[in-house]
DNA sequence: ATAGTCGGTTCCATTTTGGAACCTGTCAAG
DNA sequence: CTTGACAGGTTCCAAAATGGAACCGACTAT
């Protein structure tokens, strides 16, 4: 399966890494919820070849994760700003920040600790039901295919996994 | 930055990427996730390479995120089961399809609808603090640097920025 | 004896990445 | 008017990762 293909598939985790899937976007997006916009300050920060920021960035404001605006004329310059669409990525990135903390930190701990300003509190990110808001658990959550889709998703052993838990 | 310059960076996003941050890694864990153990069934569900197939297998089992557990003697046969680290990969996978079903379904809507077994409502994941409950923006959150790290993970003009809000 | 299964490995061509040098407008200093 | 700096790229080549197909080893079934 090739990059083109990932997108086409009917899978919403395939399509996601279609945009995010390799080592550096994940990367280039942390700094863009850091604050950063522009290309040098990109590089810098990341140690990542400019060929290939040129080209994540490109690919990131094609689908509309960033979006480019100018911040001056003459030569043209724009910038990189995180779009609605982006900074829904935020979760995300928060869940996967969360499992390096607890799985692939030495004694020191977390590099960077986290404080909700509404309670004050040092926190992560827990994923929970937006109906009940209990915490999710894989066992708790039925998976039902599109009815176009019936049969090519899942598992034929599926069901009967299901029913054991 | 080579691959295993990625896992040693003082940055837990950059940590999670070393083992997760492919195309293919996180479409493995969905299949594990799905219930798939053995080889062949990765290889006939994901259109991998057996070459790369073998490869990640190999690696995610060396991290401790899939367990390698023998299902037959004489030929040794062995699956691979997530592990506790690897089921906790949960929330930043569902995280991602989320996303996926936002914004990267067509007409169709997403491919996979999700039932909450302990409230019986279709839902999505939602990320909320771990202390008061509340859904996490990125605004609410306070970055803090490890002691040890004062200074060189967050940008020079964090401060304001956090400021503005 | 032959075929089939499972979990790989080997080989080669194509893609992707790393690293450094080069290019294009523009401004500012000497 | 020349030189240098800056921002944001592009070009070139070598090294690494991937795709695709064939092959291998230890069995089991017919």
């Amino acid at each position: 399966m090739r990059w083109e293909e990932l997108e086409q598939q009917p899978c919403s985790l395939a399509r996601t890494l279609s945009v995010v899937g390799d080592r550096w976007t994940l990367l280039v997006l942390r700094e863009s919820f850091l604050g950063i916009r522009r290309f040098d300050a990109f590089e810098k920060r990341l140690g990542i070849t400019r060929h290939v920021l040129a080209d994540r960035l490109k690919k990131l404001a094609e689908v509309g994760v960033l979006d480019k605006v100018a911040y001056q004329q003459r030569p043209l310059r724009e910038e990189y700003c995180l779009s609605a669409k982006g900074r829904d990525l935020y979760p995300a990135i928060m869940a996967l920040v969360h499992w390096g903390d607890r799985h692939m930190s030495g004694a020191e701990g977390a590099p960077i600790r986290h404080i909700h300003r509404s309670c004050g509190q040092p926190m992560h990110g827990v994923l929970v039901c937006s109906d009940c808001g209990e915490p999710l658990q894989p066992r708790d959550v039925q998976l039902v295919e599109a009815p176009a889709l019936k049969g090519q998703l899942l598992p034929a052993h599926w069901h009967q996994l299901q029913e054991q838990g």
